[in-house]
DNA sequence: ATATCATTTAGAGTATACTCTAAGTCAAGT
DNA sequence: ACTTGACTTAGAGTATACTCTAAATGATAT
């Protein structure tokens, strides 16, 4: 698979796709004669990874040091549960945090919804 | 309230109270006679409120809009809450990458602690 | 009166995560 | 042979959200 391919499949740009593989998110692509990628499954399934983290918000540094672990074999897998744990551990408060946000959003819109249909009359300068 | 009492209190830092003010996310906060800042309820719920949606990822951009229409009076209570639906549709987005990615994330803790105590083998390089 | 300390401002600097540019290589089509 | 188009790299540029610096001001303590 070239690197158009993988971009049209998972929505990444070939520019990210080739800085997540700099910064070692993803381990080394293979080549073809000529120096061009030629994304095989695992790679693909390491993109699919990664986007996953991403949007969940897991940082460059913390996937890159993932990676790394992961290439340094069997004897860092209870360093990898323990960083797994951590990031887990920051998006339960995240999450924690948005429904939070999300309930405080949808009373505003309650309000709003009020003023709009004249059942209310609008604030003046409070949050 | 001066600033470093304000700061304490949210846990921010006085220079980013202060860049929140200049960027419009919190109306304008009073002042004494010698151009020092004196924070009163309202500008103290202003900045929870702040707080509060930056943590869920509310970008300063948008947050500043909001702020602007609402110093726009009643006539923006539509837009208002058409931007809070947007918002909150993000939000509901997020929630759901935030929960695939813990699931994954605790599947994969499960696999390592197989590993650790000696009842699994070690994966290779995939993710 | 003077030193100390918090505050103020404008504007420069930093971190993160891309995103773009320029110059070059290579395979395929005409 | 030559153009086209996708790919390559290093490195510069951009957006976002702070964070720091420097110089000035004002209130308080000695």
């Amino acid at each position: 698979m070239t690197i158009a391919e993988v971009s049209k499949e998972y929505n990444l740009t070939p520019d990210t796709i080739r800085y997540y593989e700099k910064e070692g998110l993803i381990p080394r692509v293979p080549r073809n004669k000529s120096g061009i990628r030629d994304f095989d499954e695992n790679s693909c399934r390491w993109i699919e990874f990664i986007k996953c983290m991403r949007n969940a918000g897991l940082s460059i540094e913390v996937l890159s040091k993932y990676v790394k672990l992961m290439g340094e074999g069997p004897k860092t897998a209870s360093e990898r549960k323990k960083l797994l744990e951590d990031q887990r551990d920051i998006l339960l408060k995240k999450q924690k945090d948005i429904n939070e946000t999300i309930d405080r959003i949808n009373h505003k819109i309650q309000i709003y919804d009020d003023i709009v249909k004249g059942k209310r009359e609008d604030y003046i300068l409070e949050p």
